[in-house]
RNA sequence: UCUUCAGUAGCUCAGUCGGUUAGAGCAUCUGACUGUUAAUCAGAGGGUCGUAGGUUCAAGUCCUACCUGAAGAGCCA
């Protein structure tokens, strides 16, 4: 009748209400005492905090008492009291003790003393059981929330673009291809050239780079839409702030000019920090003290200070001035060079010491769709630049006049055949419309303060990595 | 992919000018301790020095190649 129920170690750290009989289920994180009483560290992933767990050892089975080791899973029923001693205002005085699966000290990986993030990464089956991977995905998840929650909240609808894709439209480099071919008997056409069309879609097909092109046809049909899904990109990056599968956020909207566009990024930003900060107090407090001490100013900054909005062509001459009070740089600067990570940090951590948002830049350093300003020489792209991880997010207003749309794939080899649907958007009923992308994977360094991305996703995939 | 640095105990590292039997802290195990907070104290076990060649009377140490990891760069989100 009466049977316990599970309680949440967060919401059980909040209780006052010392003297009841509760049950908590989790993870040993330490063990320590003397011969008389035993103190247990327990984490059920609910929170960074433990609760502890007090167990007098004249009471218990030996042998249970033997397995309750550092990553064993338990069940105790015990009445929660008030603790007697500094460091936790409540602790559960265990009455009954059930062990669900030891863990074997001798091998089990995770020990209670710091680890190295890249001793980790190889272990990354294991550790989302340390402070540091269950406060990161924690944030993690509520960073997916946040996302979803805003787009929500101002009229976005959800839109799922496709994984497997036929077109690389975007020129976002390599893709990974996807086959039911038996790669060890190959079957060449006359041209000996790999016949897809026995492949299982009749045609090539690929992981897709960006749901860009999918969310602009969304877009031109429920007015606002964004994506949320994984991306895969086959470059040989070997990085702290590449992945070749990340997830990205794309948002695209009918009737938004490259200003509202601005605005939009801006205003998305701000409120998924700001959420960060709200719910995710704890975590954060945690990763500040242990990797990075500036961890809350440089997200209430970002809260409370507007961006720079600034062209290409500003960005330029500013950098032109440095260079000539003395500022060096390794690559060379003039109108017309794509900027460099050396000359972006110039700009986001010298210059302005704030959030940048950089635009127009020349239409030959750019991708086709964007569109075209008057001058015939730029076109109105955005790149939101933040300071340690560079570039946050990439978009543009996209060109809606067909003509011009497929003249500037023409010229820059995208062949219109591969993307007629993509063009039809133009022919019938075309409209202003603009988008981004969000590299979820930038933001969530930005908010927990890691240094390589690796970190920040469960299981990252990188170049001769995909283990687990 | 390029450049630089690194790889020694389960983890983090030291190891001098190439020279006898490769060390420490933590972890683990054993013992001590009546409330611990990364508990403390005493003791014990634990090594193919990344891999393969080479130089040398002698290689953890020097050379070459490869593998793996990290940082910076390129590409980008």
């Amino acid at each position: 009748m009466n049977k316990l129920q599970k309680t949440r170690i967060v919401d059980l750290l909040q209780r006052e209400d010392f003297g009841t009989e509760v049950q908590v289920k989790g993870w040993v994180r330490t063990r320590r005492g003397n011969k008389q009483v035993g103190f247990i560290a327990l984490n059920d992933g609910s929170t960074i905090h433990n609760i502890q767990i007090v167990v007098e050892l004249a009471s218990f089975d030996e042998e249970l008492l033997k397995q309750l080791t550092t990553g064993a899973c338990i069940r105790v029923n015990g009445v929660l009291a008030e603790s007697p001693a500094q460091g936790q205002k409540a602790e559960i005085q265990a009455k009954e003790i059930e062990v669900y699966g030891i863990a074997d000290p001798n091998t089990y990986p995770l020990q209670k003393k710091g680890h190295t993030l890249e001793f980790l990464r190889e272990i990354a089956h294991l550790r989302p059981r340390t402070n540091t991977f269950g406060a990161i995905f924690r944030i993690r998840h509520e960073m997916a929330q946040a996302i979803h929650r805003f787009f929500h909240e101002n009229g976005f609808y959800y839109f799922h673009s496709p994984i497997i894709t036929a077109s690389d439209c975007e020129g976002a480099g390599q893709m990974f291809q996807v086959t039911t071919l038996d790669l060890y008997n190959l079957k060449k056409n006359e041209k000996a050239a790999i016949d897809y069309s026995e492949d299982f879609f009749g045609r090539q097909t690929s992981l897709t780079v960006s749901g860009q092109l999918e969310a602009e046809l969304a877009a031109m049909a429920l007015g606002s839409v964004y994506t949320f899904g994984p991306t895969f990109r086959a470059e040989n990056s070997n990085t702290p702030r590449h992945l070749a599968e990340f997830w990205m956020v794309e948002p695209e909207v009918a009737f938004n000019e490259i200003q509202d566009n601005i605005d939009l990024a801006e205003r998305f930003i701000k409120y998924c920090i700001k959420w960060a900060l709200e719910r995710c107090q704890d975590d954060l407090e945690f990763l500040s003290k242990m990797y990075d001490n500036d961890l809350f100013d440089r997200l209430e900054f970002v809260v409370k200070n507007q961006f720079v909005r600034l062209s290409y062509t500003e960005g330029i001459k500013i950098l032109e001035a440095a260079i000539a009070k003395g500022q060096k740089f390794e690559f060379p600067v003039y109108w017309g060079a794509d900027l460099a990570s050396e000359h972006e940090r110039y700009l986001v951590e010298e210059h302005f010491k704030k959030p940048v948002i950089l635009t127009d830049y020349p239409k030959e350093i750019k991708s086709f769709y964007m569109k075209q300003n008057d001058d015939g020489k730029t076109v109105r792209a955005m790149d939101v630049l933040f300071p340690k991880i560079g570039e946050i997010i990439g978009g543009s207003q996209r060109e809606e006049n067909y003509d011009k749309l497929v003249s500037r794939a023409k010229e820059m080899g995208v062949p219109d055949k591969d993307i007629y649907w993509y063009l039809d958007t133009r022919r019938y009923g075309t409209a202003p419309h603009s988008g981004f992308g969000l590299g979820f994977e930038r933001l969530l360094l930005f908010v927990t303060g890691m240094a390589n991305i690796r970190d920040v996703i469960p299981f990252p995939r990188t170049p001769r990595n995909a283990e687990f």
